[in-house]
DNA sequence: CCACCAAAATACCGATTGGTATCTAAATAA
DNA sequence: TTATTTAGATACCAATCGGTATTTTGGTGG
């Protein structure tokens, strides 16, 4: 009945949820040991301290949700597609969240400060893959005759990434998704315009 | 020496400071009373308890920042230029912070969840002035015949703020103001379009 | 000058925090 | 079967948490 690989992998999916909902500092290991039925003796010999438990749970719930956004783009068969289909995703985020707590990288980026050196490393390596990955999807465009071949993949980028975080905010903070759709239909008004 | 007064706004003035940049469960009644030079017999006299500090101190963060974007945008004379004038400001938030930890409304708006009620309802009401302020300039503008009839005020000021706001968590996450200018361009771009 | 009141200080409370030392028991290798 | 290892449980730790009861002290009205 022992299996110590499983056990972590329960310990990081109880402390996902618990993490993104109600934030890192304000969760304790008592909440994760009675939300898993575990006991701290099982925490620490999997995690050496609460803010490794913290740092390896955000790397856990980013390569799920990028796993999930390859799913999604790698389907699409445009550049405009791909960038729209992320765009759905994010909306999910309001409508349908995956994951409850709303975006991994907001939260994190959010609550780590200096005092929390690791978490913030972790939200950095989050924002430059997302970052990467847009542009790599703009990049291709380009290079297929989807897309312009002046556009600025960085500015653009950032945009969307922007747009996309901030009106998840809005939108969580409002509970509707009025401001989240908004920010997909102007985002996507913008692809648009590039869009041969 | 003795001034009620003056030392509730003096915790107000330090917490806004804790809280903004470490995150309000972060802080706790001792910090604040360090930070002080109070005891917390002085802090519990003018606070029922910590929930209202937090708050109260998130309403004087923001009769703090509507001011200094009241006197901002006064100056102004068209609404082009004063949504410019607000772009500036958010870019402040960068470059040279008028208040350590960034904009007061996010950070409140990914901390305040469930558990929060009271200080989730303050963010909704920054975000609600903020956004009628936003609102208010566009229609102004389209009534003294500077913006175009056809603006859709509603929709460019849900752009406009989940532009800043998620561009200012990506500069601050990054430490630098690449972001926030790409935004920033970006948003007075779509300005351009709608001034006649 | 004194009495009164409220502001602030002090000292304390139980509960919870992150963390650890120790013990138990389950799986594995010999 | 037995010895070894290690995942996990248990019990505990000092420190800190938010909060309160009580005391001291400073300002003010009579």
């Amino acid at each position: 009945m022992r299996n110590p690989e499983a056990t972590k992998d329960n310990i990081l999916k109880r402390s996902a949820v618990l993490f993104n909902t109600n934030g890192y500092k304000a969760t304790s290991i008592s909440d994760i040991t009675s939300a898993t039925g575990l006991t701290k003796g099982a925490v620490y010999t999997h995690f050496v301290n609460k803010d490794q438990l913290e740092i390896e749970t955000l790397g856990y719930l980013s390569t799920l949700l990028f796993a999930k956004l390859k799913e999604l783009t790698k389907k699409e068969a445009t550049a405009g597609d791909k960038l729209r289909s992320i765009f759905i995703f994010f909306e999910s985020y309001i409508t349908n969240p995956p994951l409850k707590g709303g975006c991994p990288l907001l939260n994190a980026a959010i609550e780590a400060d200096d005092a929390h050196v690791g978490l913030r490393k972790e939200a950095l390596k989050i924002l430059s893959v997302l970052r990467a990955s847009v542009i790599s999807i703009l990049q291709k465009g380009i290079e297929h005759n989807q897309l312009k071949s002046d556009t600025d993949k960085e500015f653009l980028a950032t945009i969307i990434i922007a747009g996309l975080e901030g009106s998840i905010m809005m939108s969580k903070l409002e509970r509707n998704d009025n401001d989240i759709k908004k920010m997909i239909k102007h985002l996507s008004q913008q692809i648009k315009e590039i869009e041969i």
